[in-house]
RNA sequence: GCCGGAAUGGCGGAAUUGGUAGACGCAGCGGACUCAAAAUCCGCCGACUAAUCAUCGUAAGGGUUCGAGUCCCUUUUCCGGCACCA
């Protein structure tokens, strides 16, 4: 066997290894338990980064561990291959999103093939192939005969310079990130899919039915969908158009869940987009500017919550359903259209936001709850204003005394008797939007006819290719330019149309890629009866970051594709498994000129104090000074990454896999660390220089078994504390916590590095379970070393190590000794002996003895295997 | 702002149900080997202390318990999501 360890040459012989017997290909087999590992799939960006690197590794581990425990696993990969980065690309080097895509897919994947995943190939797929996205569009077509694809407005950012629409991203502090112009809001329509829906199934689900997510993810879940009961109700008007119509049938609705302090409404407030608002608008010249003004902004929620409340009479006033009060309406800045009715009834005394609004524009405050004890002053807002506990009605006529629900109770029946409200369920779930105004994408199916409207392009006309060689520039979506693409003749009467230009969102992409990974050839249906084998994926593995959006959309399109027939299951997703983020320190320099440049950590050097606290940083090149700034995520912006293919190069993929698992549990935030990298592969290096070893001591393995040990009490004591080892490493693996399991096959390597030169069975089995249990994570050096050295002919195929129950036992018992709950002293005591002889045996110890000091001793708490406990 | 997390030595982290805090590794310090360096191997390595004992110590403050990193309450800081980034 070659002495020294070269990374380089081993792993390319076992890729080339696997490669040549096609491991990682599967096919169903009914006969064996299947296993679907799945990761998130990635965006072709240009090049892996680490979080991807990180991502594969954790999935590769469970992959060949649940292969060796002897399942069926597939694990595929494909590529998340449209969206906008692609034609910031195109605008940026002139080079159409399809080439520069396809270039970014044939890169990366080189470098997943570099670094060994247990990947079938033969089911890649790429979300940009005509291929994938037909179906995309078939579904779409599907949708729109159900009625779950619909047509409405909707609210988009709008950068008035480059005439086009802009995604959140693009905005930046309300500004257009390219013109710097500020962003206006737009109304423009859009296909919409009905989540909603799903809403109860959805949520029921993921409160009942999920115990293999993270209960942060479902309660994440839980609360986006946001199940509410209240009232709706409307406010009677008189308020007519122009052409003498009464604007919304003489009813202003709102919703509420505080129908409890209805009595204490003294103004409304409506959305700028509402009937009511444009009305007053049109006419009344002066509050025109202003109602434009009410539309600037971007139109995030987060934004919205963050932004100033304003608000602008409308001069008009509707009625209170119960008092008959005259009530003025506002137009409001942070009511949104889309958003239930478009219209909200203002409670200053007893809701944060409306006190806010009445203290800036003097509108009354009127007490209608109170706390017992708490006395209501409209100077200050107190948190109890809003309790929904302790509150009971005052000032509010018959509902006086009711609690919460007592009174929403008779409000609810108090304006269902003038049939101008009722209960209702509604749901913070809003319809899930997928217009998007951009070119990179699945072109949504649909021309637009002069005489019939929209019309769906007929089944076998799928599908609706996207032409290759366009180049966005910033001005909108090119396709708006395209001739061949736009000019079609209207299915229904052969007369000239136009085809829609809008193309899907990329989240219809991702939202049943997993399962197309059963059947990727198939071109005459969507899915076949091998998606109805793999699926449910048995675990799915990725950030955090997609807790919500894309495992709701994913929820909610496997429930359509289920009641399209095209799948049994109504969950794609048994367990998951949400890594956390990959961060590396960042370091700056401030120049001369006032430009501040960010240092990569590769590049600086740490000066230390004796106890190794770093005093300063410098950068290696010139010995400039530069600022530590912590630890943030890797980025461009921070130049703070850390390249996956130099590390691969340097010191081969085992070593980055061992790294990235044995320096973080999954689920924690990973910090980089040049120095951790240099000890994985000193690490790395000690087991192949142990199998040099034990190849020249011992040649191949024999098989013999460890109980041929004998009597050796040292020899035993190793293989005990091996086993010890590996029960424990074996229950960290079933629980993820892969960090410990690395850890694990460093004691073990540690143990049998005190066992002296030469060959013994204790040695040798020690060795197999090291290889094995070490194999899911540096594939490459185990795959050698378990052939080399004649452990088997490939370690895929070798059963996982359980720890022999005999190798595990003990005659003594090492107890933990305290005297009032503090540590003492330990004494060693048989593990036959009882409570009585465990205390005598305590307090018979010199060092306990001390501390008793001739106090009786008050009671004993004994912890049996592990701790003796005195209180005096 | 709203929703969801996290916090343990100089650093990453360990401690399964409340039971010896700091496993394993990194950095640091000391030594062996060497002409020397690299590599490798051995020892030390929370604070306080000359050292031992003792005491203190798991973001901060309080509580429950024989015993709290772990359970409860309050606070602080950092991170993820907020519907057109993926």
């Amino acid at each position: 066997m070659q002495e020294r360890y070269v990374p380089q040459t081993i792993e390319h012989e076992a890729q080339e290894y696997w490669d040549r017997t096609g491991a990682f290909r599967v096919t169903e087999d009914p006969a064996r338990p299947k296993y679907y590992c799945l990761s998130m799939f990635p965006y072709p960006s240009g090049k892996l980064h680490m979080g991807h690197v990180r991502n594969y590794t954790i999935g590769d581990v469970l992959t060949r561990y649940y292969r060796m425990r002897g399942y069926n696993v597939l694990q595929p990969m494909g590529w998340d291959a449209f969206g906008l980065p692609a034609e910031n690309a195109a605008m940026a080097n002139k080079v159409p999103p399809a080439k520069w895509t396809y270039d970014n897919i044939a890169y990366m994947r080189k470098q997943l093939q570099s670094l060994g995943f247990a990947l079938d190939w033969q089911r890649e797929i790429a979300t940009c192939d005509p291929t994938y996205y037909k179906w995309n569009q078939w579904m779409f077509l599907k949708m729109l005969d159900k009625g779950i694809a619909y047509r409405k407005t909707q609210v988009v950012n709008w950068d008035p310079i480059d005439q086009t629409v802009l995604a959140n991203e693009q905005v930046i502090e309300g500004r257009g990130w390219r013109t710097g112009a500020p962003v206006e809001k737009r109304e423009i329509p859009g296909y919409y899919l009905k989540i909603t829906q799903y809403a109860e199934e959805l949520l029921e689900h993921v409160q009942k039915h999920l115990p293999g997510w993270p209960e942060r993810v479902r309660l994440m879940q839980e609360n986006w969908i946001g199940k509410s009961t209240g009232v709706r109700f409307a406010f009677p008007h008189d308020i007519r158009d122009a052409s003498g119509a009464l604007i919304g049938e003489g009813r202003m609705w709102v919703f509420t869940t505080r129908a409890d302090t209805i009595m204490g409404v003294t103004f409304c407030a409506v959305a700028p987009e509402h009937p009511l608002a444009t009305h007053a608008a049109a006419g009344n010249p002066s509050s025109r500017p202003s109602s434009r003004n009410a539309s600037k902004g971007g139109t995030t929620e987060a934004e919205l919550a963050l932004k100033e409340k304003e608000g602008l009479p409308t001069g008009l006033h509707v009625t209170h359903p119960l008092t008959g009060d005259k009530i003025e309406v506002w137009v409001g800045n942070y009511v949104l259209m889309s958003y239930g009715d478009g219209a909200v009834m203002g409670v200053p005394a007893h809701d944060e936001r409306d006190f806010a609004f009445a203290k800036k524009y003097g509108i009354p405050i009127r007490q209608v709850v109170g706390v017992a004890g708490e006395t209501f002053s409209t100077e200050a807002w107190a948190e109890w204003y809003a309790d929904k506990q302790r509150g009971r009605c005052v000032n509010s006529g018959q509902l006086d005394g009711l609690d919460l629900q007592g009174a929403v109770d008779k409000v609810a029946e108090l304006l269902g008797a003038r049939g101008l409200g009722e209960k209702k369920t509604t749901w913070r779930l809003r319809d899930w939007g997928i217009s998007r105004q951009r070119y990179w994408g699945t072109p949504i199916p649909i021309i637009h006819c002069d005489e019939h409207g929209a019309v769906p392009v007929p089944e076998q006309d799928l599908p609706v290719v996207l032409p290759q060689d366009c180049v966005p520039d910033g001005s909108g979506n090119p396709l708006n330019r395209r001739a061949d693409f736009l000019n079609v003749p209207c299915p229904k009467c052969g007369k000239p149309a136009r085809r829609e230009t809008d193309t899907m969102d990329t989240f219809m992409d991702s939202s049943w890629y997993f399962a197309r990974y059963a059947c990727p050839d198939n071109a005459a249906t969507m899915l076949d009866e091998r998606a109805r084998y793999w699926m449910p994926v048995d675990q799915y593995i990725g950030g955090i970051e997609h807790a919500i959006l894309h495992l709701l959309y994913s929820r909610f399109f496997t429930r359509a594709m289920r009641d399209e027939g095209l799948l049994e299951t109504s969950e794609p997703f048994t367990n998951l498994l949400t890594q956390g983020m990959v961060l590396a320190e960042m370091y700056h320099y401030d120049s001369p000129e006032g430009r501040r440049e960010w240092i990569n950590p590769a590049d600086v050097t740490v000066e230390r104090d004796a106890k190794g606290r770093p005093l300063s940083a410098r950068r290696v090149s010139d010995g400039q000074a530069v600022v530590a700034d912590g630890i943030g995520t890797m980025s461009k912006s921070k130049n703070n990454g850390v390249d996956p293919q130099a590390l691969i190069e340097q010191y081969g993929a085992d070593t980055a896999r061992f790294f990235i698992i044995f320096t973080s549990p999954p689920t924690q935030s990973l910090e980089w660390s040049d120095e951790g990298v240099d000890g994985s592969f000193r690490f790395l290096r000690r087991v192949w220089n142990f199998g040099a070893a034990f190849a020249q001591q011992c040649g191949k393995a024999d098989g013999a078994a460890p109980d041929a040990a004998g009597p050796d009490a040292a020899a035993q004591a190793v293989r005990h504390e091996i086993h010890t080892i590996l029960k424990q490493a074996n229950y960290d693996v079933q629980r993820q916590q892969f960090n410990t399991v690395a850890s694990g096959t460093m004691k073990i390597l540690n143990a049998l590095e005190k066992l002296p030169a030469g060959a013994s069975p204790v040695k040798e089995e020690g060795l197999s379970i090291l290889l094995r249990l070490l194999s899911p994570i540096t594939p490459h050096l185990c795959h050698h070393l378990w052939r080399e050295l004649g452990f088997g002919e490939d370690v895929l195929a070798a059963a996982w190590p359980e720890p022999d129950p005999a190798a595990l036992e003990q005659d003594e018992i090492e107890y933990v000794v305290q005297i009032s709950g503090k540590t003492r002293g330990n004494v060693r005591a048989p593990k036959s002996a009882d409570r009585e002889a465990l205390q005598a045996l305590a307090l018979a110890s010199p060092q306990i003895q001390k501390y008793v000091a001739g106090q009786p001793v008050r009671k004993v708490v004994v912890v049996p295997g592990r701790l003796i406990n005195l209180v005096v």
